[in-house]
DNA sequence: GTAGGTATCTTGTAATGCAAGATACTGTGT
DNA sequence: ACACAGTATCTTGCATTACAAGATACCTAC
């Protein structure tokens, strides 16, 4: 899969899952392997980012099997990030989708 | 605009472009432009690399209203390369829409 | 001659994903 | 007791790519 397609990609999907219900780190990594290869080594920096950036809260739970999972829940703030970067991939695709089928022309 | 989102999509953009007609450098910016942005700076080093990776040949015209402009030409193999990250391109934006729209059931 | 449009190219910076590894808890098998 | 696999978190260093800013140069018009 290219990674290149991913940059900035991988940031709305997590958005968009939690916007679902809370998840832990690792529980997202495998929500998104469903569909798009992710690494741990990428998602927790992006975590991190996302709490930095006041997008996300966190909270530990014990899980019975393993350590305790950190679970991230979005906020308002979150919410509405996720609104518009899901906007602005729709309409970055949309784009994209013309300019390879080769409708140049940005009136259409 | 999301300045990550492109991170490898511009490559097939150039391609699309070129696989409907030969463009020199400039003109595939102004092409381009009417429906992603992109700068001068982001296109030679592109151009460059894809024809360093024998995707493109190139050849000089006169213009007659400014230097020479450097033509990019299609290979055979610049061909094949449209055609499989085109294909790359639709299913990632498949799995992304489809993450960003709730279905995280992989089987459907 | 100087300003602006056309055209190419280079340099340094920023952002992000990943491989690889470190850490640690739990349960299973030997 | 011991090793191993699965669960779970996190860090470091590397590779890739887009961009701003600038250098260069040609042509036309004022």
């Amino acid at each position: 899969m290219n990674i290149q397609f991913k940059k900035g990609v991988l940031e709305i999907c997590v958005l968009a899952v939690l916007a679902q219900k809370d998840c832990y780190g690792y529980e997202l990594v495998n929500e998104i392997s469903k569909r798009i290869d992710i690494s741990e080594g990428t998602i927790y920096p992006l975590l991190r980012r996302l709490k930095d950036e006041g997008y996300v809260t966190t909270y530990l739970q014990e899980s019975g099997e393993g350590p305790p999972r950190k679970y991230y829940r979005l906020t308002e703030s979150g919410r509405k990030e996720e609104h518009e970067l899901k906007d602005e991939w729709m309409r970055f695709a949309s784009a994209v989708n013309a300019l390879l089928v080769g409708k140049n022309d940005a009136a259409e």
